[in-house]
DNA sequence: TCTGGGGTCCTAGGACCC
DNA sequence: TCTGGGGTCCTAGGACCC
């Protein structure tokens, strides 16, 4: 019996919100266009033939490319658009990852029997996205996640790349450094001061050597990624950790009134977004950024997780008031406020003694959800039921 | 290129506990 | 009185990704 092979899908929209804008718009179809104001979100391929892309300033663009098409977001369409395709992604197969509001990793290895070789079913899968939603998109396709990102990349625009099992290092070897995930500026410039510009030169190095240069965590990854060694599945189950929003603004002199609109606008975006998610979170993160570019954060942890508005609200201002001082001396360019330590804003863990046969006690335990929540059935309930130990005598000092 | 807005993950030190 | 290891939580910074 043949061992199935893993198949990893690295789907992912190419230029999507200036794809979505020239799908909608017939008349910048074939043209140069971006999306954004001052900076560009997303530039369509003919706007990319120029060197523009992204986060290029406006004006930037413009100077590369004269008729260039500016066009203002829109964000709704381009969740709406999102949805479309993951629908899609999810009817291929039960197994999606999204990365984010363009990009997913479908598993298919156990397709096959109903749905035919991988190729295939992203053949299909990039049929129906273009059909259906009348957008490009392009797939990598590879025994590991990381793999597949690489090779969708080395696709585009609108391709279709498979890296065939036992051609991995082959295919790796002669790209630059850069196509690794998770090489960026830095590491990029580090590697390149020794000499180093391909995945094969990199794969060359012994692991300690990377160490050294990258640090243990980024020096470990990288050796294994060189060598096409990702063990991570697809997992379906992610969900996020923080949400924010910041808001950039300018140069000109703010006074502290005006910060204070400004950050009471962030909290109240931010805990309606929580509330809409039911998610409450702990804590509370104010980041900045001064009028040299250079960024600080601050943060600080409630005892209780929540999501509400004035809670967070007097928590951000105590971090940002401590930072008045240097904001009067450097001035003060971007605001930003992110609540991590994410629960979920329905559970409720109650630890309370029961041994397991008096009822009264469990009643007990259900009044106080009762009185916290105002019902004793919230979303799905799990009971979980530790043995109960009898109090052991403690001894300072001692474990 | 004078610089958006949304995220993730990792590291490192200090406090604190056992 | 001094010494020790391991674990978790909190805070801050930084690299990276789309």
């Amino acid at each position: 019996m043949p061992v199935t092979e893993t198949a990893i899908i690295h789907a992912d929209l190419d230029s999507f919100y200036a794809s979505v804008e020239q799908r909608d718009h017939p008349h910048l179809r074939g043209k140069p266009v971006v999306v954004g104001g001052g900076v560009v979100l997303a530039a369509s391929y003919e706007a990319k033939a120029f060197g523009v892309h992204t986060p290029m300033g406006g004006r930037a663009a413009r100077a590369l490319c004269p008729n260039l098409i500016e066009v203002p977001p829109r964000f709704d369409a381009y969740v709406e658009a999102s949805k479309a395709v993951f629908a899609i992604f999810k009817e291929t197969t039960p197994l999606v990852e999204g990365l984010s509001i363009d990009e997913a990793f479908l598993d298919v290895s156990g397709l096959r029997r109903v749905s035919g070789e991988p190729r295939a079913i992203a053949t299909e899968l990039r049929r129906r996205v273009r059909d259906e939603v009348g957008l490009a998109i392009s797939v990598g396709i590879a025994r590991t996640k990381f793999l597949a990102k690489v090779a969708s990349a080395v696709g585009k625009p609108d391709g279709l790349l498979e890296v065939p099992p036992g051609t991995e290092l082959d295919f790796l070897h002669p790209l630059p450094v850069e196509r690794l995930w998770g090489v960026g500026p830095v590491t990029a410039r580090k590697l390149h001061e020794r000499g180093i510009t391909t995945v094969g030169q990199v794969a060359e190095l012994p692991e300690p050597s990377l160490v050294g240069m990258l640090g243990a965590g980024s020096g470990r990854h990288l050796f294994a990624l060189a060598h096409n060694r990702d063990p991570r599945r697809v997992d379906t189950g992610r969900r996020r950790r923080s949400i924010g929003s910041q808001q950039a603004l300018g140069r000109g002199p703010r006074s502290v009134d005006d910060l204070d609109a400004v950050l009471v606008g962030l909290v109240d975006r931010v805990s309606r977004r929580m509330r809409k998610a039911d998610r409450v979170g702990r804590t509370v993160v104010l980041r900045l950024r001064f009028g040299d570019f250079t960024r600080a954060t601050r943060s600080h942890t409630l005892a209780e997780a929540t999501d509400e508005t004035l809670v967070l609200l007097q928590a951000v201002r105590t971090l940002l008031r401590a930072e008045i001082p240097r904001l009067r001396t450097d001035g003060v360019t971007l605001l930003g406020l992110s609540i991590t330590n994410l629960q979920d804003a329905k559970a409720v863990q109650l630890a309370l003694p029961f041994d397991g046969k008096d009822r009264r006690r469990l009643d007990a335990a259900l009044d106080q959800v009762q009185a916290r929540f105002g019902t004793k059935a919230i979303g799905r309930t799990t009971l979980v039921a530790r043995p109960l130990r009898p109090e052991a005598p403690r001894l300072p000092g001692h474990d």
